[in-house]
DNA sequence: AAAATATGGTTTATTTTATAAACTACTTTA
DNA sequence: TAAAGTAGTTTATAAAATAAACCATATTTT
């Protein structure tokens, strides 16, 4: 009856992230950390959870002299938060079924 | 722009047993069990959380002389529930705003 | 030109959670 | 009466989330 919520996007700020990244053609770190209100050590690493598991690509260059970390989600990315948000809709609309 | 999510709530067992407990007057634990898929261990501790929050009552007794746990989700709980819910949609709903 | 401060992160350590395994207490059946 | 079943609870382990500390380089201040 529920089925398994992929437990990579269920976390609060993995899940916030992704929510932006479908958004958006891209984002910076700091767009991701202001808009999340997440700490850098943090955003850090739940990105790098994202990128292990193939739902976004990062980008690491240098802008004005400073390192610059873009972000951008892949296509299995979004199957994956489509797949989340139809499963999850078990969950918080009581009355299926 | 993110809420918090609650994160009584924002666990998969625990949604999914608040979830159960919206639509029916009042579950045993075994129905519980059952419908989630969840092992007898793990059950118990999620009921004592939601219990502890106050977001449902757990009464025991006994039927056919083996022990039986009933449980109810109360007012707090199905507050915390809407809420839940309200919130979430923001992370699902990506145009939103 | 040092020293201090800022930028843009990463790594490590700590705390919190989730989960499974082991156990308890009692009951029923063989 | 010994074995197996019922209905859970408690304890131990694994996994996650998070914060604190750190790193490398750049810029600003004195």
């Amino acid at each position: 009856m529920f089925k398994e919520l992929d437990p990579i996007l269920h976390s609060q700020l993995r899940l916030a992230i992704v929510s932006l990244l479908i958004t958006v053609e891209e984002a910076e770190f700091n767009f991701l950390k202001e808009k999340t209100g997440a700490t850098s050590g943090n955003l850090s690493v739940q990105l790098d959870k994202l990128k292990n598991e193939g739902y976004i690509e990062v980008n690491k260059s240098f802008r004005n002299n400073y390192p610059l970390t873009v972000c951008k989600i892949t296509p299995k990315g979004i199957a994956a938060f489509e797949s989340y948000v139809e499963r999850l809709k078990q969950y918080i609309n009581p009355k299926s079924e």
